[in-house]
DNA sequence: TTAGCATCATTGACACGTCAACCGGTAGGT
DNA sequence: ACCTACCGGTTGACGTGTCAATGATGCTAA
């Protein structure tokens, strides 16, 4: 196996003609996806995804209400990304921040009431998007097929994590 | 076929619960891929997507050049983003804009001395991050799989245009 | 002729995301 | 006690994206 026999995928310094348009078409409809989703999501809602995301969390969470840098891990978010979302949230009354009884500096979010209503109204039509644009999109098969890839690209994406 | 047997797929509102995994696995793994790429492409060249989808459109154009309104349509981009990006990267002197002589109203967007070595520097890398990243990821098999998922899903939202 | 009308492009307001700096408080080592 | 280092959270600056409104200019029909 030589340089003039490519079977071995290692040997290749950049991708196929044939690879970068099926990358290209991967992640731009991809990404025409999720904003699809996210332009359903607010005209059926005046929801964002990120709000969604935040009134799912503390829709689940004991109380309704999560400190803040849980709040962070358990959707994915830099605490950065997070304050400054709360911030919108909060000035939409969607939920409420109040200082930690039990940590020290730590900050307790709370549903309100309007937050649960929002969430509430927003949740199926979301689904119902979902299988509209995604799972109605595919053969079963392609469902697994899509899980399984997504799993190979996360490995990927950790294996490779900080470069 | 009854409800209590859910061989049709058009016959449920909602996606099951597995179905539901793997879009979240599927959307967010995505979306890091996407943010993971733009964040190597920053570091090894300082230019983002958007700038680099904006330069790939002007050196593979005839002169360099392109009209405004026909470089938004290449890239699929509003009009009204690549105004605004345009005006960030006439900035950082990556492109020029000038009067079009030909159409009245058109803007020529230039390619600069400067935007072509951004480029031709960024490149090799982006290339090379999207071997990294997508293509050793995945089996030759999941690379066709990955193809075929995103022409179904386009299908989809072409058919769900405006919805 | 001129009153609409479509087209090309820009602008402003705002939401969103990242990065780096910052603040206040706690904990450890000397 | 004091210095330092970390930790939880916020803030500011800036790039990016969308939407709606605004010029500026040509086309067309009363």
């Amino acid at each position: 196996m030589t340089e003039a026999t490519p079977g071995r995928r290692g040997g290749r310094q950049l991708p196929t003609a044939d690879e970068l348009r099926i990358w290209r078409d991967f992640i731009e409809t991809t990404a025409a996806l999720g904003s699809r989703l996210e332009s359903r999501l607010q005209s059926d809602s005046s929801l964002s995804t990120g709000d969604y995301a935040v009134l799912l969390a503390l829709s689940e969470a004991e109380g309704q209400a999560m400190r803040s840098s849980e709040l962070a891990a358990h959707i994915g978010w830099e605490r950065s990304r997070l304050s400054h979302h709360l911030g919108r949230m909060e000035r939409r009354g969607l939920i409420r921040r109040q200082e930690c009884a039990t940590v020290p500096r730590g900050a307790e979010v709370l549903l309100t009431t309007a937050g649960a209503e929002a969430f509430a109204g927003a949740t199926f039509p979301h689904l119902r998007a979902i299988r509209e644009l995604f799972v109605d999109a595919l053969t079963p098969e392609q469902i697994v097929a899509a899980g399984e890839i997504a799993a190979a690209l996360r490995t990927r994406l950790d294996v490779l994590r900080g470069q």
